[in-house]
RNA sequence: GCUCGGGUGGUGGAAUAGGUAGACACGCAGGACUUAAAAUCCUGUGCCGUAACAGGCGUGCGGGUUCGAUUCCCGCCCCGAGUACCA
């Protein structure tokens, strides 16, 4: 009998279930260790082959480190809230619950055939009541909060309340909105609660204002920045516009700074950590003030820049088109020219915006400023390329060093003045940070690091404006005007004030409503609900996911989101595995409110990930057949260009090493059970191209198949050997066999043909032993630094060495069998149990290397001329360079090669390489 | 445009501290076993060259440092990802 992986993984599958083998412990003496996947979306098409590779890498990482002493946390759970499941419940009726908990069965089906060590008692679920109660009380938490600069964290609000009462908020140091009205404390006194609930708003972590947001009509709901790609929302790809609306909003701004520098300290990727650095988009500069010239109401347009230096430059000023002042400053004469264009400029949706990047468009207000330095009057201007939603919306425009505004300049004729040597700027702006300083007044002769601090302090002492640090990272979003996703536990009183919900109040519970759509007026779906008195908006995808990983330290408590012991005991996820694509959302949400809940008191640790791999994706590979257009004829791949040809997708899983399955192909859709086909070399060859996995191009691999046919140890080890962990990659199965080749090799060594027992008690070779300890050495080396494909070689060699030596002693079996268990546990629990051991092997002790066994007398030295490898000398180790090089000059093959050359020096590397250079 | 990855045989990839380039596997070719196929096993396999050796070339391209470079430095080319008027 061979290799039967279908018993084997059935087998211990299900005793891993029965004895609950995985279960972490919330109280040990052992060091924890936690491992977390990425909390993964149940949707409806289920895993393709992609998606276990990230969970494979960790799985064998929690495996490893049980097998090395520690109490290893290694939980999964779904993220299932979320558009598609209410997109389906749209067309079709059926209640998103359904679908989702249908869906999730899927998941955990094809998850326990891959044979993870997931601990399944602390599974959690963000739709499920006793989950999302917690992410309501969270929400709570950030309702009830304010920054508090001074200390730099978040404080109770109550806290804020005592202080404006006695001190009113000039002054104040704290994080809250633009727009907030500054008060004496006898001011603040003598607002009724309605206006205090309204003013708290402006400084509550997470807060209800009128916002412009991402509005996707499509999915009738609004989005954050991170949901939107290219101007298309993320899911489905439909178009989106910019509107103002009341909405929930977290005021993540507030820790711009902590979560840039927090991401020094974090072993993450250089990549991720420049993708955040560059969304949270740092720079500093200084605001500074123009008052407008014959202004009605004394305006002053307050501008942001990076270079404050370039001061002298200034030829305009430029408004974005929602400019506030627009409205007050514009004389009458130029209104309606401002007002059609603004209209136009606002009404674009972003995509629009983004294709028209390289359009140059604006029109002049009529207004004009006064320079805050030289007193010139300066014109004022609108345009599209002036954002709204950084800065101030206003730009001082200094087009002879910043390229947008040269561009801006050269289009409506506008002055260019140099103030920086360096450029040309007859034919470019010069925006090199580097130069002497000209036509600028006191500024001039310094560089220009000298010329921004002294201009800063100028405009400082003057009191024109300050030294300023400005984060492009916005407040985001929180409201979504759909059904399937957390309520917001908030009421709302006569006037719209929120009122939050008191905790023993929580979980507020999704209600049911009769169809998943906007009602008649376009109020979300919650609006339908019977007796709905409370926000008719739900919270985002990210609600759920910002918080999970500290659930799963006590999924089951009832009290709390977890127990004060448990977090304690846990603390931060040690490996966390996931896809790069979260780099700007789920991660950096995540760290935002675990910083919160840290400032509160509630968690011990402001970093939530130590350590973040990002697997590479898994792309799809499709094959091709041609068919000569107007029949049904099929020719292969290197005779296709003879013909007219239409090339076609083909169901991957019918090809094999590129060639079709004939057969297969003809049973595979009815138009094809007559198909005709022109081979070369009696085989049918398909073409292939690399494209993203999915139905339509009939590429996706599932793992069940290969469950199937090759089994989950083989799945899981061909995922590692497909190359680096970090890299994309092209799914392809050709190569599979080499690894289901690979264990019933190593099986071999157990069982004969007639599947009698092998094994015995013998005392390993010297020779078995190296084998199996250069494989723990590599092995070991391999885990450490994630390294999981250069590990599949070393267990091939491994077992090709034993089987060279035909060695089936137990002890080197049982030593193997622990080193490859993290990798292919099924078989490795089979043999440590035919070993004779009654436990399983997933604490087993891992084989620790031991160098004695690869010690040798002598090493075949590679022998160099000018570099170039010529011969292998056997020479003894431990002698010195000089014997080695009259060894080597006495050799005859050496004295061949270097015959008739003059010796003109010979470097010897000991136990590397000698190299003779001659001339 | 900017930022970050990456370019090695027919293919996936290896080379961890500058020291034998191509480990391991797929594929391919030849052979053994078999009536045959599957499975299994053995041999070969970077390219040019040769009967076979020898020899030459070779890690995207061009230069440099070095006894020695896939690895370090400079300049380019190509592919992928992120981002995009952020003042």
């Amino acid at each position: 009998m061979q290799y039967n992986f279908k018993t084997i993984e059935a087998k211990w599958q299900k005793h891993w279930a029965a004895n609950q083998t995985f279960k972490a412990e919330n109280n040990s003496t052992k060091p924890k260790y936690y491992v977390l996947d990425m909390f993964p979306y149940p949707s409806g098409a289920g895993l393709h082959v992609g998606h276990p590779l990230g969970y494979i890498a960790s799985d064998i990482y929690a495996r490893y480190k049980r097998h090395t002493g520690f109490n290893v946390l290694h939980p999964m759970g779904y993220d299932s809230f979320g558009l598609p499941a209410e997109q389906y419940a749209i067309q079709t009726g059926q209640h998103p619950a359904i679908t989702t908990t249908h869906n999730i069965a899927r998941y955990r089906e094809q998850l326990d055939k891959i044979g993870f060590s997931f601990d399944w008692s602390r599974e959690v679920k963000t739709s499920e009541p006793n989950y999302y109660k917690w992410t309501q009380w969270i929400f709570g938490q950030l309702f009830n909060s304010w920054y508090d600069v001074k200390n730099n964290k978040a404080a109770n609000i109550n806290d804020l309340l005592v202080l404006l009462k006695t001190q009113g908020n000039i002054g104040l140091q704290a994080v809250c909105d633009e727009d907030t009205p500054l008060l004496t404390p006898a001011q603040f006194n003598q607002l009724s609660d309605s206006e205090v609930q309204q003013f708290l708003l402006h400084y509550r972590m997470t807060y209800l204002a009128n916002s412009r947001v991402n509005w996707c009509p499509n999915l009738g709901t609004v989005l954050s920045n991170d949901e939107v790609k290219d101007g298309l929302s993320e899911r489905g790809g439909h178009p989106v516009e910019q509107r103002l609306m009341r909405q929930w909003s977290m005021r993540i701004s507030a820790y711009s700074e902590r979560l840039l520098t927090g991401l020094d300290n974090l072993d993450w990727t250089e990549s991720i950590k420049e993708i955040q650095r560059y969304w949270i988009g740092k720079s500093k500069g200084a605001s500074l003030k123009f008052n407008v010239i014959d202004a009605p109401n004394k305006e002053v347009i307050e501008v942001f820049t990076t270079r404050p230096d370039t001061v002298f430059g200034v030829s305009f000023v430029t408004l974005s088109p929602e400019h506030e002042l627009l409205q007050s400053i514009v004389p009458s004469a130029h209104r309606a020219a401002v007002n059609e264009y603004a209209t136009i400029a606002k009404n674009r949706t972003e995509r629009e915006r983004m294709t028209n990047v390289k359009h140059v468009s604006g029109v002049f207000t009529g207004a004009y400023v006064q320079h805050p330095f030289t007193g010139q009057a300066i014109p004022v201007w609108v345009g599209d390329y002036v954002l709204a939603g950084y800065g101030t919306g206003a730009v001082m425009a200094v087009p002879a060093h910043d390229s947008r505004d040269y561009a801006f300049a050269q289009h409506f004729n506008l002055p260019i003045t140099e103030v920086i040597l360096g450029g040309d700027i007859t034919a470019e702006a010069y925006e090199a940070k580097e130069g002497t300083l000209i036509n600028s007044d006191f500024l001039n002769g310094l560089d220009v690091k000298k010329a921004t601090d002294k201009i800063i302090t100028e405009i400082e002492q003057r009191q024109l404006g300050k030294g300023k640090i400005n984060y492009r990272l916005r407040d985001a979003i929180f409201s979504r005007q759909r059904y399937w996703g957390e309520p917001i536990p908030v009421e709302f009183d006569a006037q719209g004030m929120p009122t939050l919900l008191p905790n023993d109040k929580l979980p507020l519970v999704l209600p049911e409503i009769d169809k998943y759509l906007p009602t008649e007026t376009g109020e979300p779906p919650l609006a339908r609900a019977e007796n709905w008195n409370y926000d008719t908006n739900t919270m985002p995808g990210w609600a759920g996911s910002s918080w999970y990983f500290f659930r799963y330290m006590d999924s089951q408590n009832a009290n709390e989101f977890a127990s004060k012991e448990a977090l304690n005991y846990w603390k931060e996820v040690d490996l966390y595995i996931g896809g790069s694509e979260h780099a700007t959302g789920h991660l950096l949400y995540a760290r935002f409110w675990t910083k919160f809940l840290f400032d509160r008191g509630f968690v011990g640790i402001e970093e939530p990930f130590k350590k973040l791999i990002n697997q590479g994706m898994i792309q799809g590979r499709s094959n091709f057949v041609y068919r000569i257009k107007n029949t049904n004829t099929f020719v292969s791949y290197n005779l296709r260009e003879q013909h007219d040809i239409t090339a076609l997708n083909v169901d991957v899983n019918i090809v094999r090493n590129d060639v079709l399955d004939i057969d297969a192909f003809r049973k595979w859709l009815p138009e094809y059970a007559n198909a005709e086909f022109m081979l070369e070399e009696d085989k049918y060859v398909c073409g292939v191209e690399v494209e993203k996995m999915s139905k339509s191009k009939w590429n996706v691999v599932s793992p069940d198949d290969i469950c199937a046919q090759y089994g989950a140890d083989t799945l899981r080890l061909y995922e590692m050997f497909l190359g680096p962990l970090e890299l994309a990659k092209p799914w392809n199965t050709n190569g599979i066999e080499g690894v289901l080749r690979f264990l019933k090799k190593l099986w071999r060594l157990v069982y004969d043909q007639n599947d009698l027992l092998l094994l015995t008690n013998e005392t390993p070779t010297p020779a078995e032993y190296k084998a199996l300890h250069k494989c723990i050495k590599k092995v070991t080396e391999d885990i450490e630094r994630f390294s999981f494909n250069t590990s599949v070689s070393s267990f091939m060699i491994c077992v090709n060495e034993l089987n060279e030596l035909k060695c089936n002693k137990k002890e080197i079996v049982q030593q193997l069998s622990i080193l490859l268990s993290p990798y292919a546990p099924h078989i490795a629990e089979e043999l440590w149990s035919v070993c004779g051991n009654a436990t399983s092997i997933a604490t087993a002790r891992f084989p620790v290397f031991n160098e004695s066994y690869l010690v040798e007398n002598s090493f075949a030295y590679p022998i160099s001329i000018n570099g170039k490898m010529r011969m292998n000398l056997d020479i003894a180790l431990g002698i010195d360079k000089e014997e080695i090089e009259k060894i080597v000059l006495a050799n005859a093959d050496v004295l061949k090669q270097i015959a008739g050359k003059e010796l003109k020096k010979i470097i010897v590397v000991p136990g590397k390489i000698v190299n003779i250079v001659v001339g």
